[in-house]
DNA sequence: CTTGACCTTGACCCTGCGTCAACCTCCGAC
DNA sequence: GTCGGAGGTTGACGCAGGGTCAAGGTCAAG
């Protein structure tokens, strides 16, 4: 008679799949000789193989004990089932392969951002704006799509169209290099004035930006996030509405 | 600020799911407001869709902390390994839908055993041997490819051309009546004297089977085997060696 | 007699959360 | 003021399929 290491050799599998199958109740317990040990028959060689072949094959532990006892019609519908769940397994799988494949061709922001804001970035980083503003800038646009998924593309266009103006360009430049200043810098109030103007030409050209209605907790989202990194900038959008 | 279930819901993942990344240690524990409710800034929005991007993306869980922060190279390193790893379990699949099919195809049979063994089974069926036996016969190869593989294909090769010869037949036949009979009847002690007589005309044919040695166990196993169904066949099998 | 290989049960570890359980807290309605 | 219902909190168990200790009993050989 075999003991648990034998019966492991020839069937090739471990013994602690052999005990997780007495466990799950696949594997009926052989008696146990006078020192406690399970010992085998011929018969436990033959359900283990057949246990095995079906684990092999993806079946999985709770519908093996089911499929060893069906009837012909039962076993093809069960392995059907199974192939299904096989399929769509894979079908998870290759769409995640797809996933990975994106990240690596445009680096991360591409996946978190509609395409139209990576544009955006793109042409931040042209303009020489530090990676440390772009990050933060990228992550705006993450809050902002995440929280008013529905006016993002609005503000995006808006955004895209200030940036092809060169004294918006010089401003957004100039508010890069104000990052680290301090808040009672005299050339803070000097940028804040320009701002102003700026947004006061814009007014009258009748190209005023949309604001964002009924999403308070959007905007003071923003906003303590902007003052979670500058206190410059925090100075800077109270004294004109313009981040 | 947010709670977690707003957290949640902006992002689009369970309430769960974002405390399973605090224990993982993926997303940072926020501050807690008086009652101990988790409040959470717009940072963690940022950091918490980066995480969701990732793991949908089939990320897991463990790496995708090191990828956050990862520069470009490693970055590119760790996607390139991470599709390796999924491309390697759809293979796995893959493989797991072939064995289905073929289980599919051949019944369990075909997938235990060695397709001559296979085919010596479709022969025994075809003579009109009782399921009962045909089963015990399977689980017999099923032994003793487990056991001596290496043997397995040359006795199969004697029992087919056994199989081939309409004495052998018969007296095949004969012993699935006889599995029943009480090992007392004296035809059994018949069949055993016609079983001998065969056996030694084989002899003299020079068609000898090849003896299995080295391998008691084996032998052994097979003969509880027996025993362990068939009182007369134990009794066929002491007085004749022919199983 | 000791050593080393093998056996026993029991219990914790992995993934990525879902799903209780038991209790606390908030907010609007009465 | 108080009641209900919808939040929140921690803690624990569950899933598949075992891997990997831990602590100790057994066995054959040197």
């Amino acid at each position: 008679m075999l003991t648990i290491g034998q019966l492991a050799d020839y069937t090739g599998v471990t013994v602690r799949a052999v005990r997780h199958y007495h466990e799950r109740g696949l594997l009926a317990e052989p008696e146990r000789d006078a020192s406690g040990y399970r010992r085998y028959g011929a018969q436990a060689v033959v359900d283990l193989i057949q246990i095995k072949t079906l684990a092999e094959a993806g079946v999985p532990l709770s519908r093996v004990k089911e499929l060893i006892s069906a009837p012909p019609p039962e076993f093809s519908a069960a392995l059907a089932e199974i192939d299904h769940d096989l399929r769509a397994k894979i079908r998870d799988l290759t769409r995640h392969r797809r996933q990975i494949a994106d990240l690596a061709r445009g680096g991360t922001e591409r996946l978190f951002l509609p395409p139209e804001i990576a544009d955006i970035l793109v042409v931040l980083r042209a303009m020489g704006v530090s990676e440390r503003t772009v990050r933060i800038e990228r992550d705006g646009w993450i809050l902002a799509a995440a929280l008013t998924p529905e006016s993002v593309g609005v503000w995006a266009k808006e955004k895209a169209a200030a940036l092809a103006d060169p004294r918006f360009r010089d401003l957004y430049l100039a508010c890069d290099e104000a990052f680290d200043w301090d808040p009672a810098d005299p050339q803070l109030a000097d940028l804040a004035a320009r701002l102003a103007t700026w947004d006061a030409q814009r007014q009258l050209a009748g190209s005023a930006p949309s604001q964002p209605r009924g999403h308070a907790m959007a905007m003071t989202l923003m906003n303590t996030h902007i003052a979670a990194v500058s206190l410059a900038w925090t100075h800077l959008s109270e004294a004109a509405p313009e981040g």
